[in-house]
DNA sequence: AATATAGTTTAGTTACAACTAAAGTATAAG
DNA sequence: CTTATACTTTAGTTGTAACTAAACTATATT
């Protein structure tokens, strides 16, 4: 298990606990949970699940053209129960928008022009 | 309790974390508290305090000239005795040092003159 | 009223996390 | 070998948390 200090760092972000919850109990590829957070650009996922990895909270392997990540749940110890009770709450959605809003840094994505030219 | 992120978010900060230690099982006052962390300022320490109030983790009196200061341990749940489990834990106080030091902001403090002049 | 003590608040500084854009790497397929 | 896909990495930007120094507030003491 990660020492305690690491992992509450790594889960105090808001980002970085979306992609937890992705690959929680499933395997996906880097690229279907970037499909998930259309608001940020691949490198800035790929880099949380860099930051994710090199805590041990996160296994990858690669396949094929694509990197396959999973959460390693045994790493979180009693707090991975706790996440998943917040995940559970019906209002996460939600309450999780407010906090990637109000914790959001860099410059914003240039939205991408759809059709019209 | 406060609501899992908003904890999660509050005990992220290693000093946040060393506040709560030393207000967990006991009062203290906010002097107390600055004394036993002399490498920030008092300014620093309260500020500190003011975010963790803010977010309900502790609760605050006035007495006299004092301020006294207690965790409130029932805002923490179950984070609550994982938070003491690590603080259990023999090697704490190196780890917790370590960061400290990795996460410091702002220039440092001068150096107060021990005599010499 | 003046001074001391105990702390908070404000204004300004600095380091860094979280981002973007673009270049780079790896594998697959024509 | 070239092009496409699926990423990762690098260089640069921005917002803000964590600080300092100093001004301020409140209570107690002389």
């Amino acid at each position: 298990m990660a020492s305690t200090a690491a992992l509450l760092e790594a889960i105090s972000s808001p980002r970085r606990r979306e992609i937890l919850r992705l690959v929680w109990s499933r395997e996906r590829t880097a690229g279907e949970i970037r499909e998930a957070m259309p608001d940020v650009t691949f490198g800035a996922v790929s880099q949380q699940l860099k930051v994710l990895a090199e805590a041990g909270l996160v296994v990858v392997r690669s396949e094929s053209r694509s990197r396959i990540y999973k959460a390693n749940q045994e790493a979180f110890g009693e707090l991975g129960r706790m996440l998943e009770r917040m995940w559970e709450d019906k209002l996460w959605d939600l309450k999780l928008a407010a906090e990637l809003e109000q914790t959001r840094r860099g410059p914003r994505p240039v939205p991408k022009k759809t059709g019209k030219g």
